[in-house]
DNA sequence: CGTATTCTTGACCGTGCTCAAGTCCCGTGG
DNA sequence: CCACGGGACTTGAGCACGGTCAAGAATACG
């Protein structure tokens, strides 16, 4: 529950109670490996998740194989409340690392909620924050250069990942995915990422480093992707009541 | 309310009742003109809106000037449900034509939904539809060809406009937008959607005719786009009860 | 330690961009 | 009714960003 606990809290002054009742509401799944995939297009959802730990990643697959990457699921994350209406799912699901997850089911999850009202605008948010990143990532790869993506997209992790805990950003980023990965979601070829990379090498804004990169120089790194924060900015957590 | 009405009655068994209250929270909008702003980004949204009639678009605006337009809202299409929370929009929305929206409280609104429980699937479906738009979207501009890109939109918007009335697809698709809001949708020049435009119609595929297009081959522009109509598919209204 | 996967680099090619000129269309005013 | 002006669309020429193919290096993994 700590991840839940600690994304809930971003929002609103949650008591033990009503966490209480989420926890009751909820099963932890089987512990995922990379590439495992967990949800798969056509699926009927019954239930929403939470991602407990590891990074996980919405797709599509085209008929002759090209794979876009929808966004990144983290720790905290939740996924697919809009979908407890029973529908189809129209995507896949993956996981990138390892990933274990908390699912909700949707009966359940509506009990709960409606006794615990303050729990609705919480989870509100989050799915606002859900289509935030959608469209963040519509503008990016819609608009902007590829150095442009890559930069913009490395912002984009260390800003989630520092909303996931208190800690500073300290220039290292836990990147634990392949450039496989970052093509499909930046919509380039994988060439042309590793080429990407290396030119903001070049560049000294970053430096890689095992299982992540090094942020060197922050200041430019905005400047050049045009990143802008502020609607995925960390509302400083709340303390727990009751 | 027409279109609201018909939009809701696609999911469920609407009565009169919830209809009224519906109606009363709600007040029309004046009438935008073409290019007209309708929403700003950074502007504090306080309520729902609905397209009454005529064609809005969101989009975002780099540094620079780029735009990359996110999505089309058409008539009976329901928009910044997520926002009632007050949260500051990321993206700015104006009117492609003649536009009047029905904007509704978010207060009023969640009073209204918490009476008549039915509601809440029913606006619940009609954000999920918001973001299945946008990720259908995402791999559009991230994987397809201009080509490929410009078919897949048209098709999109040939299945939402004939899912906001009964008729059968006459092959006339009426198309009140200019090359240079489709090129800032596909995320390509105005010079190459103009290309794209006349390739298509030397493919026998299309035809331009004023106020719209005629699609001539369907099959043929399903396959070469990939268009899958599937997860926006028309689910046919329900009666009127009470 | 060997095999597989990921990353890097080079060479060449193609889709789509930019700049620029010209055409078409339509609303406005003479 | 026609002249004018502006916006939207078209077309051409040259160029650049990023794709593809291919080979080699580095890293991870059993």
């Amino acid at each position: 529950m700590e991840s839940l606990i600690y994304r809930l809290r971003r929002y609103i002054n949650i008591d033990r109670k009503a966490l209480k009742a989420l926890e009751n509401a909820s099963r932890l799944s089987e512990i995922f490996s990379p590439g495992d995939r967990i949800i798969s297009e056509g699926d009927v959802l019954k239930e929403m998740f939470v991602i407990e730990f590891g990074w996980a990643y919405r797709y599509k697959i085209l008929d002759d194989g090209r794979r876009q990457i929808l966004n990144f699921m983290l720790p905290g994350d939740c996924f697919d409340i809009m979908s407890i209406t029973e529908t189809k799912s129209d995507h896949n699901v993956s996981a990138a690392t390892s990933v274990q997850l908390r699912r909700i089911k949707a009966g359940t999850f509506l009990t709960v909620i409606k006794k615990n009202p303050k729990l609705v605008s919480a989870f509100w948010k989050i799915a606002a924050q859900e289509e935030i990143i959608l469209r963040d990532q519509i503008t990016r790869i819609g608009r902007r250069s590829a150095t442009e993506r890559l930069a913009h997209l490395i912002l984009e992790f260390d800003q989630r990942i520092s909303n996931t805990n208190d800690s500073k950003p300290s220039g290292f980023l836990k990147l634990p995915i392949s450039q496989t990965l970052i093509a499909d979601t930046l919509g380039i070829s994988v060439v042309h990422a590793s080429r990407t990379f290396t030119k903001l090498k070049s560049m000294k804004l970053i430096q890689t480093v095992s299982g992540g990169i090094l942020i060197l120089n922050r200041k430019k790194l905005i400047q050049i992707s045009g990143f802008d924060g502020n609607h995925l900015s960390n509302i400083p957590p709340l303390k727990l009541a009751g």
